[in-house]
Formats: C-alpha cells, sequence, structure tokens
RNA sequence: GGCCCGUUCGUCUAGGGGUUAGGACGUUAGAUUUUCAUUCUAGAAACAGGGGUUCGAUUCCCCUACGGGCUACCA
C-alpha cells in the first residue's frame, strides 16, 4: 500500500432505498477509511435523469446517520472537493471526454438508441466495437466533413471509449488478486451520453481522480466493467494514481438464485432495505430492518459477518471491534446467501448484550404507540432490564412489557378453567388478605407467603402457579412471577387477582 | 451464446498437503426455568465430479459440472 492518504467513497445512485448490499459496501468503506485514519466520502452519482427519485438522497442520509457511519465529506458537510452530487459537477465531464477524442481513444457516435436496437435484434451477439463499428455511424466511420456538420448541426450523439484490439488488461483486485480482462471481449462504452451527463464509467473514473480516492469498494457485479475503467485511468494519464479496487461477493437469495432483491423481501416475508421506504409515485412502502425492530448494532454486525469473518469464532462485534479488526484479506470471494433466522438471532445477541438504558427510548416509543403511557423511567428501566432476555425484535417488548403497565387486556382461561376448583378461588381469596397485610414488597417475600398459604391449604404449588401468573401477565410468558408482582407493586397485583377471581369463577 | 468471477454441513463460515474437517444460525434430544424465553449439555449434518502432481490431496494444477455476475445513451 502506498503512503498516501486512505480516502474512500461510497457512491449510490439516489434511485430508492438502500439494499443490504449497499449498506455492507458502506460498512466496508467506513471501517477501512477508520482502520487506516482515512476519510469516508459520500458521492452521489445522480447521471441518470431517468431513474432519480426524490427523497433518495435525503433517505440515505438518514441511513448512514442511523448506522452511525457518517461521512466526512459528503453532499451535506462538504468539503474541499465539493460538489459531491455528480449532477453538478456536469460541466467537468465533458472536457476530459473530449480530451480522450482529441487523444484518439474516444469518439463520437451517431446512431440512435432504435438503430441500435435494431442491430442488437438482428445481429447476434452485437457489440458496438471491433467488429461493427466502422459499418456504424461515429467519427471513425465518417469523414472529417461529414462528422463536422453533424456535430454543427447539433445531431444528438455519444462519446464512446475506443477499446484498442488484441491486448490484455489486467489489475489486481485486492480480494481476487490478479484479474485480467480481454480488450476484443470489450465493447466501446458509452462515455457520454446525449444529454451531455457521463455515463458511470466517465464519472467514476473522473471523480475517483478528482477526489483523490485511494480505494475503491464496489460489487462483484462492476467487475466486467473494469477494464473500461482501468483504461480510463491510462488514457487520461492518471495511472500512477488509481484506486486499489476491491470488488465485494454479492449477496444472493436465501432460496433460490441470483442476487437479493427487494422482491425477495416481499416474497419471503424478510426486508432487504435499511429503512422504511415510501415511493411516492407508487404509493408502495418496502419495509426496513429499522422499523422492523433492529437495532443499528446488530444490523451492522450482521452485514459485517456476511463475507468477512476475523479469523476466530467471535461473531458478534461492536463497531469499534470492527474497525480494529476489518481487513480486506479476510473478506471471502463468493456471495453469500442472506439468512433472516440468522440476521434475526444477532438482534436477539444485541438486546441482551446492549444496556437497558440504551433501549429506553425505543421501548418507550414502542409502548406509546400503542397507547400505554410510560410516567416513570426508572421503572421502565427496570421492566426493560427483567424481560429484554426474551426479546428477539425490538416490538416484542410490546408483548414482553406491557401487563408492567396496565391490567392484561386477554386472559388465557383455557389454560387455568379446566382445573379451577372452588378450593383455588378460597385459596387466591385468602391470598389476597395476606397480601394485603404484607409489610415488606418483595419476590422473595412473596414466595414465601405464597407457599406457606398454599401449604396450609393442602394445594400443590405447581397448581397455583399458572394461576396466578394468569392473573398477572394475562398469558403463559414473561419472567418469575413473584418478580412481576414486586414490579407492579402490592395494590396492582391484589387488584389483578380480584379482577381474574371474578373472571374464572364466572 | 460470449466474457468474467466463484464452489467446505440446509445457511454463514474456519481450516489447509498427513485433522476425529472446527464454530455459528437453524434443527433434533435432554437438563434447568412450578409459564415462556434465556442458559446449559448432547446429536444429526459438508470438502461438486474426474484427471494429474505427490509417499500422501479436501487443500496445489488442469478439465468438467454447477452457481453467480455482466453483456443499456442504468448504476
Amino acid at each position: 500500500m502506498s503512503d498516501k492518504k486512505v480516502r474512500v467513497r461510497f457512491a449510490p445512485s439516489p434511485t430508492g432505498g438502500l439494499h443490504l448490499g449497499g449498506v455492507r459496501t458502506v460498512l466496508f468503506n467506513y471501517l477501512f477509511a477508520k482502520k487506516h485514519k482515512g476519510d469516508f466520502i459520500l458521492r452521489i452519482e445522480d447521471t441518470d435523469q431517468n431513474r432519480y427519485v426524490e427523497g433518495a438522497e435525503t433517505y440515505i442520509l438518514d441511513c448512514l446517520q442511523w448506522c452511525g457511519l457518517i461521512p466526512d465529506e459528503s453532499p451535506v458537510v462538504s468539503g474541499p472537493f465539493a460538489p459531491y452530487r455528480q449532477s453538478e459537477r456536469k460541466a467537468i465531464y465533458r472536457e476530459y471526454a473530449e480530451r480522450l477524442v482529441m487523444q484518439g481513444h474516444a469518439y463520437y457516435a451517431f446512431d440512435t438508441p432504435e438503430e441500435l436496437e435494431q442491430n442488437r435484434k438482428e445481429i447476434p451477439n452485437f457489440q458496438y466495437g471491433q467488429v461493427y463499428r466502422m459499418g456504424l455511424r461515429n467519427s471513425l466511420s465518417l469523414t472529417e466533413h461529414e462528422v463536422d456538420q453533424l456535430l454543427d448541426a447539433k445531431t444528438p450523439h455519444v462519446i464512446r471509449i475506443k477499446m484498442p484490439a488484441d491486448e490484455r488488461v489486467s489489475f489486481n483486485d485486492m480480494i481476487r488478486g490478479h484479474v485480467s480482462f480481454e480488450t476484443n471481449q470489450v465493447d466501446d462504452k458509452v462515455l457520454l451520453k446525449a444529454d451531455g451527463m457521463p455515463t458511470y464509467h466517465l464519472a467514476v473514473v473522473v471523480d475517483d481522480y478528482l477526489m483523490k480516492i485511494s480505494h475503491a469498494f464496489r460489487g462483484e457485479e462492476w467487475l466486467p466493467s473494469a477494464p473500461v475503467h482501468l483504461l480510463l485511468w491510462e488514457y487520461l494519464g492518471w495511472k500512477a494514481d488509481m484506486p486499489q479496487w476491491a470488488h465485494l461477493p454479492l449477496i444472493l437469495k436465501p432460496d433460490g438464485h441470483g442476487k437479493l432483491s427487494k422482491r425477495d423481501g416481499a416474497r419471503l416475508g424478510f426486508p432487504v432495505y435499511a429503512m422504511n421506504w415510501f415511493d411516492a409515485r407508487t404509493g408502495e412502502l418496502t419495509p426496513g430492518f429499522r422499523e422492523l425492530g433492529f437495532l443499528p448494532e446488530a444490523f451492522l454486525n450482521l452485514l459485517a459477518t456476511l463475507g468477512w469473518n476475523d479469523g476466530t469464532d467471535q461473531e458478534i462485534f461492536t463497531l469499534d471491534e470492527l474497525i480494529e479488526k476489518f481487513s480486506l484479506e479476510r473478506v471471502s470471494k463468493a456471495g453469500a446467501k442472506f439468512d433472516f433466522e440468522k440476521a434475526k438471532w444477532f438482534n436477539a445477541e444485541w438486546i441482551k448484550k446492549v444496556k437497558g438504558e440504551r433501549l429506553k427510548e425505543k421501548v418507550k416509543t414502542i409502548l406509546e404507540d400503542k397507547g400505554i403511557s410510560v410516567a416513570d423511567e426508572d421503572y421502565l428501566l427496570k421492566v426493560i432490564n427483567k424481560v429484554k432476555d426474551r426479546c428477539v425484535l425490538l416490538p416484542d417488548f410490546y408483548q414482553q412489557a406491557a401487563y408492567f403497565f396496565e391490567q392484561p387486556k386477554e386472559y388465557d382461561i383455557n389454560s387455568v378453567k379446566p382445573k379451577w376448583t372452588d378450593a383455588k378461588t378460597e385459596f387466591f381469596n385468602l391470598l389476597v388478605d395476606k397480601l394485603s397485610a404484607e409489610k415488606a414488597w418483595d419476590a422473595a417475600g412473596l414466595e414465601i407467603t405464597f407457599k406457606a398459604l398454599a401449604e396450609d391449604k393442602a394445594i400443590k404449588v405447581g397448581e397455583l402457579m399458572l394461576p396466578l401468573r394468569i392473573m398477572l401477565v394475562g398469558g403463559k410468558f414473561g419472567p418469575h412471577v413473584f418478580d412481576i408482582a414486586e414490579l407492579i407493586g402490592k395494590v396492582e397485583t391484589i387488584k389483578r387477582i380480584q379482577k381474574a377471581l371474578e373472571l374464572f369463577n364466572s
């Protein structure tokens, strides 16, 4: 690695929500940058007017915010290489494209999209390149005079790279090692579109150069266009400054085949986007990990271990640990199928690991959204610490915590009724008296009182525990019953027993 | 079709010329929990196939198969 400052960039196009794979690319960029005390830049690649979606850029920003992966330079924080939106850099690219034309490494092409479409249909394996370009309308096949005329008449045209014949371009990928391509196999990619906007190919090279990017991470789907980019770096005379590349393995569908897509999430019932994405045009809402109840720590953790490991058995990592331990040599080459079950496991682990305090605001919101008012935050914290080990997703806190704040709405009566007896009614009536007289109100003391009375009445404790649970909780779940009684307090405990007693006896 | 990349339990993966091929999720069985979950213990479960190289290959090489990606004036 050279001694130049590490600068990496995440360069999404604002066309919709941020996909799992996108966030993982951000993560790896971020980890690499922070590990090497470098800069992490966010650059918006909005060169396609047609696919631009309102709100997508804000979404990306919010998403990075949620994950805690904050860029050092971006359209909003700015920096020495602004602007960071390619649409605002439009004028820059033309100059370089023209330069390539002058040097003979690129040329004007006047073919209409329809003509090309026609060719692709009629000629098997049609490629705009070596074989066919002289038969098409461009500044290579036309005379200088004809070209000037077309240009003067403002004929719509693009600029294409002229792929050289019979060359082998190769480079060293940080993940894959040596990769090489035959130039004859690559077509003359469009560099500058008819609307004057650059394509990704030109823009990424120009901006990576201008923004002094040292290492470039992107998905494996970009590997086939690497030779184009490589040649561009060379032709523009920047080869010495070319970033080192790393093509990340893809995240695949859990079942069938192919890249994981938004559709798969809907089909298989799990999120694919980081956060909810609402498409104003279609009115469609695509669910996200955040809203489903994932902690950002867990989300990042599961993404990090999808294609990377530290060589030990450790699976749970904090962001700081990831920064410390991350290394590209340990990124795997093969694509990984996404496993939502394991994703949930990561979240459960993080809910257990994290301090109750960290969960307070989130749980409060969940409860309040369900109409439960949370006045006492210390009490909430106690409740959270009692039940957090039983929650996989944040919304699970509703079921696990609601009964600490209000009487059960529903009772699992069927678990009690068949074995209900008058003796039990008598027991609980006596219990109410005993509890009323209880001085100290703590779980251990309550349990002693309860068991003593049971023995006195000659009823098996086991016969009484479940009814008491149903009385306090409403169902067969939750922590130790006496812990619950202690927390909800004397008055509430007695109230619930009395109310349930009426229900059981009606 | 062409080009490129890849291939260890169902899934994520560790390992690496000589190992009882390790871990995790999930799954199965059991223990603990007078509920449920947690936790704990145990079990089933993998080197795609064929050729080389080698004393020895799952590991290195080649081929095949399979999987994936790209093949737009999209990124």
